[in-house]
DNA sequence: GTCTATATTTAGATAGAC
DNA sequence: GTCTATCTAAATATAGAC
């Protein structure tokens, strides 16, 4: 294997586990047994690193996405019918959640760096994201349309934004499902997750479109004071949390 | 104003815009017009630090939580009418989402660290998560139940983390939500944020909970074959997703 | 409580040999 | 391409004066 790919590698790892802060240069190296300069020779900077370490995996899940998503149209297309929303989500989630777990690819660790990305506002973070997801972001919303016709563009963005936010808290390796469940959840299922997530999110969408439809979705702001604050009850014992 | 004092705000500020690893102690100290070796007098390491600065916010911001949560339990209690998931899930959204666009506050601050601290599987977020944020989860958790009572716990678990991911990703400040509509979103529009995204979340619990009911919803690994990966298809002209 | 001064380690980056 | 050696800046941390 070339040094390249090693190095690349290494990046990877140690960026899914620790962050792009939490890495250093000299790190990557050592896990790639080489020496910095040779990262430095490669990648110039820690930035244009991580963006390689992203683009690498990243062209990867988009076509594999696409595919699924193309998939879609096509099929709602022979059959004449309208176009699926599960099935949208489903092309959408499935390869990110799927590959999420599989450690002998490195898949985890992709999971990992996009969950970072995905509400990380620095620089480095945004960078990755506009330059390989805003491009697959757009064409899903864009196919999402087409199954929730009453929903005006900026509505289905938000919806989209928070549909890749349940998304990565799937996919990322906290144990926090498997500590809140007292063991219930297995956080590596990821078939349950998907036969989990894809309704979850299909109820989501396919309720606000229906809102949207009965117009019943305030525009705008509204309802700015339509949700007033409920006064402070004392009808029950107040409840503990634990101030440590 | 108290020396520990600002050198939590500015720990707060700077963790929540570069993250834990992105801060020194010394940006710390400066932020404050302090030492470094005050910043390590008072709370000795930066994890100390760290879990310090979380711990201020998120006691208000629970106790707003139990109070709504509270609210809605007594209401229903004295309506006779059971539990509505629409108000539970406001009272769990609300604090938040509210409180993260309010920079007089430093409520934008802390929404930025806990999106942050979700997702993150390193020690000083997990620790946080378990001392913080978890006792409130299960809480929150054991009303949506009473809301929800054809989910067992493993799903129910499930979807409060999904919830959790929307919530993050739609209070966290990386502007691309107005990326993607093309300016039509106002990522600081909380009122609109809510009145979307409880809904969203109402109708994804509901279509869980009502596919359980149905004895749809596959327990355990049963499905590992159930959707396989279609076929690659030519049918139309490869869309194009830029590689750089 | 708050500071200066300092110790020790580590950061990202460069120069130049091979 | 890959290395050693080195630079400069920055990191966390401590000791001790006030």
């Amino acid at each position: 294997m070339d040094m390249r790919t090693k190095i690349l590698d290494s990046a990877e790892a140690q960026f899914a586990q620790r962050g792009y802060h939490g890495v250093s240069m000299r790190q990557v190296a050592d896990g790639a047994s080489a020496s910095i300069s040779l990262v430095q020779y490669h990648f110039k900077t820690k930035e244009a690193l991580f963006g390689a370490v992203m683009e690498r995996r990243i062209t990867t899940i988009n076509h594999d996405r696409l595919r699924r998503l193309d998939a879609v149209e096509v099929d709602s297309a022979r059959s004449g019918s309208s176009l699926r929303l599960e099935d949208v989500l489903h092309a959408f989630l499935a390869p990110t959640v799927l590959l999420s777990r599989d450690r002998t690819s490195g898949g985890n660790y992709y999971a990992q760096l996009i969950s970072q990305v995905t509400n990380d506002p620095q620089p480095h973070a945004r960078a990755v994201s506009k330059a390989y997801t805003d491009p697959i972001a757009r064409q899903t919303i864009r196919v999402l349309q087409l199954a929730l016709p009453d929903l005006d563009r900026a509505t289905l963005t938000w919806c989209y934004i928070f549909a890749v936010g349940s998304m990565v808290s799937a996919i990322s390796p906290t144990g926090r499902v498997r500590v809140l469940s007292n063991d219930d959840c297995d956080p590596d299922d990821v078939n349950t997750i998907l036969a989990i997530l894809v309704p979850f999110l299909c109820g989501a969408f396919e309720r606000v479109n229906d809102l949207a439809r009965a117009g019943k979705l305030p525009k705008g702001k509204a309802l700015a004071a339509a949700m007033p604050l409920p006064p402070a009850p004392r009808a029950k014992a107040r409840r503990k949390v634990p101030a440590t």
